[in-house]
DNA sequence: GCGCTGTAGTTTGTCGACGAAATCTGGCGC
DNA sequence: GCGCCAGATTTCGTCGACAAACTACAGCGC
């Protein structure tokens, strides 16, 4: 019995672990991942580890090869980055148009928290914080949607992207992008804030 | 591409057997799918049948309450579906578009095979063998990408749709539809295939 | 030297069993 | 009759063990 509190079930722990490995980039394409390992590193059972596994391989996070297990996934190739942005683009418009009139001050409030996350590891340069905090203002705003079934839609795509996060010279760039979408959308600017957000997702 | 599936693991196996059954009705949106029913019924444990289980949530064909199981996913909303519809459209009109000039006369002849196949369907008024040949024939032409990870990508999205399979009052149109984007190939009119596509999903 | 083959060792695939959470059911109090 | 609580039952979550598939490597024949 693992001695750390259990927030959510086992295998979404390890999963949401081994995610933030593999964005972080300590883990490599190509690295192998043996379930036997990580079920002790986690002190668990080869159970849970393997669900994470194939939550992850349908993510796009990992490749699975039948009775060879699983390594982590390449980088998508070059030509598919402009499928990528584009279908991201079209969910998390989507997403914006359809809740516009219907955002909260709660809403802002959680995406103000994040976005000083955002800020706090742009001013550090800290690249790994500033993917994970990325990922969670884009989470928020897609999880704000009434259909939760939208957010699963839009998770292995996001992957993708998230996977070759180096788009940016100075990440300070990062901040601005996303500072300017809240602000159009406290704003109650519609348009600019569509346009912030396409400009955030390239 | 081999012209029937090879299933090589036994969640495979489940998985596709218990997508036949939801795409056709047999299994409706809220029923309840317990593991010692299936895994009794297919002769199997409950391993592999709780891996087919997450693997079709993933899809979108079933929805997981942890602790409480897994039910079939209710049909997307009326809203969601112009997303979804361009979402596919998307994929499917950028791997014409990336493979148009490498495209051989085996993959055609795979995909005049499937054509014949939706053909005997749509004589019959079979829409459940229809449906199947349907998503096989797009399911072809997205695995003829050398990207395999293009598949994994579509998959969910094209599934969304799936569920929903009425579109039209005359089953025939189907076979024209296809009929009339397998044409544009082969002539190699790459604006009319996209066209003709474009026109399908819908 | 080169390639094949068989064998040992590693890793995944599957299974049956136990414990935990949720649901169902019946009885009690009001 | 109605609502609530407790025990029984069902179902999921996890585990450890065994079986099958793959890998690596040494030995053999050519």
């Amino acid at each position: 019995m693992p001695t750390f509190e259990i927030f959510r079930t086992l295998p979404e722990q390890i999963a949401a672990r081994l995610q933030q490995d593999i964005l972080a980039g300590q883990l490599q394409p190509g690295d192998p991942l043996r379930e036997v390992d990580l079920s002790e590193r986690f002190g668990v059972s080869r159970g849970p580890v393997r669900e994470a596994f194939r939550q992850l391989v349908q993510q796009g996070l990992l490749v699975l090869e039948p009775n060879k297990g699983v390594r982590v996934a390449p980088n998508p190739s070059d030509e598919m980055r402009p499928l990528v942005v584009q279908l991201r683009r079209t969910i998390e418009v989507f997403v914006l148009e359809s809740i516009f009139d219907r955002i909260t001050a709660d809403d802002i409030a959680v995406w103000d928290e994040i976005l000083d996350d955002i800020k706090s590891a742009c001013e550090s340069n800290d690249l790994n914080a500033l993917t994970d905090h990325d990922l969670r203002f884009h989470q928020a705003i897609v999880k704000s949607h009434d259909d939760r079934d939208l957010f699963t839609l839009w998770q292995p795509i996001a992957m993708r992207m998230m996977m070759q996060y180096n788009r940016l010279d100075d990440l300070m760039e990062s901040y601005r992008e996303h500072k300017r979408i809240l602000d159009a959308i406290r704003a109650g600017d519609q348009w600019a804030a569509i346009e912030a957000l396409s400009t955030n997702i390239q």
